[in-house]
Parts: structure tokens; sequence; C-alpha cells
DNA sequence: ATTGGATGTAAAGAGTGTTTGACATATGGC
DNA sequence: GCCATATGTCAAACACTCTTTACATCCAAT
């Protein structure tokens, strides 16, 4: 899954630590999104989206297409 | 966290296993997501809110404010 | 009365998400 | 040169997500 963390992060200024803090989550928690280590939680991505003011499906895209 | 699947699903029409089927998982992952055992993973929560054509915010809901 | 579809639940196991602590490297300012 | 800040990464531990299999209940229709 694409994301666009890192993106909107450095336009909103902030570190990763910053960002993290702001989240409450670990550094390493945004590093490893950002370095497609692994897809954020489903309340970590809502709160990710609600920082920055933004869809989630507009920061984290999905490749996939329903059956039938 | 709050979630909307069993409401949207009853007015798309489908059982438990029907919308399983449509996003490639188990009836027993819709059931747990609708009796809140556990949230989906974001890849899981955004295909479900691409099927009934929503925002993923309005199909889970966050209870939750950032710091500073 | 019995069958079939839909739902709830449970247990075990594989895989994913997050944490802490630690270490390495790079960069910019002093 | 030295320091602070930012980033990348690793390992161990723990919690959460999802699967399969299985069984129980409920309701509607025959």
């Amino acid at each position: 899954m694409e994301n666009r963390v890192r993106e909107y992060r450095e336009a909103a200024g902030w570190s990763q630590g910053e960002l993290a803090r702001r989240l409450g989550v670990s550094r390493q928690t945004i590093n490893a999104v950002e370095t497609d280590k692994y897809d954020p939680s489903l309340p970590l991505a809502l709160r990710m989206a609600g920082l920055f003011g933004l869809e989630v499906r507009l920061l984290f895209i999905d490749h996939w297409t329903p059956k039938e």
C-alpha cells in the first residue's frame, strides 16, 4: 500500500519524532510507515489523516477492486 | 472504535458471508468487526469504505484529539 | 418437525503492528 | 573538531488481525 505520510509531514515542517509525539506513537512507527515496512493500524491511519486534514484514502492508496 | 459496517451492509442487502466474499475475507472477520471484537486492518477498512462508496472516517469513527 | 440460511462464538496458529532500547550515519551550527 | 538533531535499522517482546474448523442458536419456509 502506497502512502504519502512523508510528503505531508515534511509539508507541515515536522520531524518524524514530532509527528510521532502528536500522534501518541513511537518514532520508529512513523519511520516504518514512511519506509513501507508495514501499514499503520486503522485508528492510527485515521489520526494521521485527521492531523493532516485529509481523507484517509488520499493519504493511503490501496490498489484493489471488488469482486462481481 | 465505533463502526457502521452492519448498518451499511444491511442497507446493501448483503449477508455477512456475501460481504466477506466481495471483500475477499472470511465471514468471521466481518462478524468480528461488526460485533466490535477488533478493528479491521487499514487495507480492509479502505476496501469496505470503497465498496460502500464512503469515506473511511464515515464508516469508522475514532474518538481522539491531537496533542498541542 | 425438519431443513436451510444467517448469525454468534471459540480455539489454535500464522502473520502483522507497535513498543523499547540500542546503535549507525548524516548534516548543520558553533 | 564537537554537539545536537534527524533519520534508518535491528532485535526481542507483546498485542492485534485474520484464517480455518467447528458448533450453537435463531428464524422462515416447506
